[in-house]
DNA sequence: ATGTTAAAATAACGGCGTTAACTAAGGGAG
DNA sequence: CTCCCTTAGTTAACGCCGTTATTTTAACAT
């Protein structure tokens, strides 16, 4: 009786170790991502080396390589948080309105929203590490380009209730999709745009998109 | 007498002399360029390095340094190639119809085909390094981005000519730009992208465009 | 033959990503 | 309580990189 009681209080408490020696791990891979989002946004992609996360957080450089794999393990981690910011925001702006061409409507400017408030992240994902685009994070089982989707879905929506003129959903949300990465990156691109023009190119995109796509 | 034509010979030759250096030195500065280009084209943007286009010309790494500022000097030098391809081809495009209609089609048609044809060269100018784009060449007096100004121009045209609907020439080219931008950086992005839906969606997107801004 | 000038090479600095070898500390079993 | 072993972390090192300062070399000028 003793015996077995005692039994299980060491049992429990080796597991209660464990458990507090894997949360610590976790807290040190978290801090080293935060720590790496922020020098990421602070000195950009061409600044961002291991060896300043490192000293950051005090701990060598190498120390990082227990928690990922390298450079750009770590990096596409860190990206990969703006991949899912990212389609919330467009789930959001798809579920805002029950109106189908409204919907994509939202969608866009939810994409250009993004992309101009966060360039960093956006110019990352997009631009210059675009190969980020096909790769699927460690646990999931698609690659983060399928976030996208919901464009599409909303375009074959539109098309199924008489809104848009009948086609390919893929052809038409590819278009839409090709006008707001144009728009979003040459805004990152270019200050002018950025400062004056894309407000005016959105709006005029927009309305041609109306005069032909929409079912007339 | 004597001395006076003993003299000229001097000069003459002396001249000749600094011609033959001054060539010299324009032909190391060109082997330099073309084999940066050449190393550029096959090892990409981020394995590019000044140490192995040195090692390729059988001359030190520092003396590069004799012909190039810097890294991003040389870098842009070489791009400054294809920003010129690029405008001649457009200027092309633009030249081969009057019809002020089929001249915007034929530049957007040149656009997308220069990005397919020269992926690598578009990546640096328009994605990797697109503060390139803003960056205007040693002796020029624009930027290379002014290249750009004849689809601006195209479209004034068919303003003028009442082939368009009246607006603003910046502002509806800003829209196609955005599109022909798009779709181009997509296609080099998402491989899938690049094989199959590029035309279709090409082919749409004019569709639209037509639709949208033609005056009906 | 000597002095001068420009081109090129060497050496070195600080930084980078990454690997291999070592250290120290804490839990587990006797 | 002691010995072992696992594991997190460090140090040292390698081979790159861009760039600067210093030194050599060689061609021209006098």
């Amino acid at each position: 009786m003793k015996k077995r009681t005692t039994v299980t209080q060491a049992e429990r408490l080796r597991q209660a170790i464990r458990h507090r020696q894997d949360q610590e791990k976790q807290e040190l891979r978290q801090a080293i991502l935060t720590t790496a989002a922020e020098l990421f946004l602070e000195q950009g992609y061409d600044h961002f080396s291991l060896r300043k996360v490192a000293e950051r957080i005090g701990y060598s450089p190498t120390t990082i390589y227990l928690y990922f794999r390298d450079k750009d393990d770590l990096l596409f981690t860190v990206v990969d948080e703006g991949f899912k910011r990212f389609g919330q925001q467009l789930a959001a702006a798809a579920a805002s309105t029950a109106d189908p061409w409204e919907r994509i409507i939202a969608l866009g400017r939810a994409y250009v929203a993004f992309g101009l408030q966060n360039p960093e992240y956006y110019q990352l994902m997009f631009m210059q590490r675009a190969d980020f685009l096909t790769h699927q994070p460690e646990g999931a089982d698609q690659p983060r380009l399928a976030t996208f989707l919901v464009l599409q879905q909303a375009v074959q929506q539109a098309i199924d209730a008489g809104v848009l003129r009948p086609g390919d959903a893929e052809n038409y949300s590819d278009v839409l999709w090709a006008q707001v990465h144009g728009m979003v990156s040459l805004a990152i691109s270019l200050p002018a745009f950025y400062a004056t023009r894309i407000q005016r190119t959105m709006e005029t995109a927009w309305q041609m998109e109306c005069e032909g796509l929409r079912r007339q």
